[in-house]
RNA sequence: GGCCCCUUCGUCUAGCGGUCAGGACGCGGCCCUUUCACGGCUGAAACACGGGUUCGAUUCCCGUAGGGGUCACCA
């Protein structure tokens, strides 16, 4: 292990679907761990090949949501599509050893073949006559494919770093194309290409592609290249335990960036989502660049649990910098958001919340316009008994004194026990007029984030005795 | 259906022949408390099943069942 520790060159390839599906990007912030780990290389490589897909819109939501995610890869981004050229002269040399051919059978035919093997209830198995001809024997202006000569004896076994010792009958493989009729490469091949003229030393990838490795050592084998270390880590499935897919709600590192979870709490999540150390919970990048190895991801897929997601989101949030927190969620607000008093009160509201939303929701109440909207909940707190209250509290807090939380909860508790009541009779009201709502921060907190003015005016609105209309 | 993989609390996991089967999320209770949170304490909750191997299996082997993946001129 440690000793190609030195020569670890790692790749992530997704292709651009239009975002980066959440299992990819465990996937890639696996192959990158391991890479950083181990103190060799991360390369990305844009799987680019579907033109259709592919625009540069695409593109860029990857690169943003692995930039978001913080992995950063090394050298430069690798594009599948600017390697056409050198995937057809790969085909070419398999061809010429012997260990691929021009197959001319026609789709219809293949198709037809298909249908009579299903019919019989049979394994369809492409068996090309085309297999052993030579160029003798290629007609003109016909169009073909190039197959490989896959091997059909023996057995091809892979020491999988994840999945432990794998071995598949080579008759279970067979010629796939590698070369499609308008000379496209496929998939197969242009992997193949590409991880080997990238230097790529270690192929960690989601477990869909396990069975692929088996014909893609035929190419490697074929070309007499030297073959990776395989790690197929098993995929993230939804709550069901299905493959994760659109039915099972937000799939795209966007999603969650866009429902106020932090990029850390995220690389956490996904971290310890298949993989384990121990009983560490909370693993920061440092961390996990210190610990993670491939012994530590489970062979059984995981389930996406949001509710634990969340847990981490608000971990994270309780302890990220006041600052970032007051400007992140300023975005959320709007223009009428106050950084400086965002930033003195977050120590307060993020305590009380889980995600961006939950906090902006938090800090809604010091922004807010006179007169304020009550909540159902805190209009039920405002009575002709708690406004003669709430008359009483403005009357003590109006005089020449200190507004500091200290001091008013001084002034309050004394005059709570003068009343005969709890401080929690005197703390609803006026958190209702304060805030509109009934949750928030200390009622303290409260008076002095709002300040002297501001604090005795939503007071001072909700005390009149006389008026009915709770939204004054 | 063929091939391949998987199987510890509801979920994520620790365990690597002998443990009261541990932790985390979620759930219940209690404490703290001006609300809600946070925090602390605490409770319920798992080795899929059947055979072996062994003095002893959650752990090793083989089946069964269940789940998943994959079978294109898609990637």
């Amino acid at each position: 292990m440690a000793s190609d520790s030195a020569s670890v060159v790692t790749r992530f390839a997704p292709s651009p679907t239009g975002f980066l599906h959440i299992g990819n990007a465990r996937t890639g912030l696996f192959s990158w761990l391991y890479a950083r780990h181990h103190g060799g290389r991360a390369l990305l490589r844009i799987e680019d090949t579907d033109k259709a897909r592919s625009t540069q819109e695409a593109i860029d939501v990857i690169l943003d949501g692995l930039a978001w995610l913080g992995l950063e890869f090394d050298g430069r981004t690798y594009y599948q599509s600017q390697f056409e050229a050198r995937h057809a002269e790969v085909a070419r040399e398999l061809i010429e050893r012997g260990a691929a051919y021009r197959c001319y059978l026609s789709p219809e035919e293949l198709s037809a073949r298909r249908d009579r093997a299903r019919e019989e209830r049979r394994a369809f198995r492409i068996e090309s006559e085309w297999r052993d001809r030579g160029e003798a024997d290629w007609p003109a202006e016909q169009p073909y494919v190039v197959r490989i000569k896959a091997p059909s004896e023996g057995e091809t076994v892979i020491d999988d770093r994840v999945q432990g010792r794998v071995a598949v009958r080579n008759e279970e493989l067979d010629d796939f194309v590698l070369l499609r009729s308008d000379g496209s490469p496929t998939y197969m091949l242009a992997v193949v290409v590409d991880d080997h003229d990238m230097g790529v030393t270690h192929i960690v990838r989601g477990d869909d592609h396990l069975n692929n490795a088996f014909r893609q050592l035929a190419i490697i084998r074929a070309m007499g290249w030297p073959e990776p270390v395989y790690a197929h880590v098993p995929l993230i499935h939804g709550a069901d335990g299905a493959k994760l897919s659109k039915r099972h709600g937000a799939l795209g590192v966007h999603d969650y960036r866009d429902m106020g979870i932090l990029p850390e709490a995220l690389f956490n999540y996904l971290l310890r989502l298949g993989w384990g150390h121990g009983d560490v919970e909370e693993v920061t990048r440092e961390q996990a660049i210190e610990l993670f190895d491939l012994d530590g991801v489970g062979r059984s897929p995981s389930r996406f649990d949001l509710k634990k997601l969340l847990n981490l989101n608000g971990h994270y949030l309780r302890r990220a910098e006041d600052a970032r927190l007051a400007e992140l969620v300023a975005e959320r607000i709007g223009p009428q958001a106050d950084l400086a008093l965002l930033t003195q009160a977050m120590p307060q509201l993020k305590l009380r919340a889980k995600d961006l939303i939950e906090l902006a929701e938090g800090a809604a109440f010091l922004f807010k316009q006179r007169p304020l909207e009550l909540d159902e909940k805190a209009a039920a707190l405002i009575t002709p008994e708690t406004r003669i209250l709430l008359t009483e509290i403005v009357a003590r807090l109006s005089g020449e004194i200190e507004w500091s939380a200290a001091a008013l909860e001084e002034r309050l508790k004394a005059l709570a026990e003068e009343l005969g009541l709890g401080l929690g009779k005197l703390a609803q009201p006026m958190r209702a007029a304060l805030t509109g709502t009934t949750v928030s921060p200390g009622i303290f907190d409260v008076l002095t984030l709002l300040g002297r003015e501001e604090s005795l005016a939503r007071l001072g609105a909700l005390a009149a005795p006389a008026d009915a209309d709770h939204t004054v």
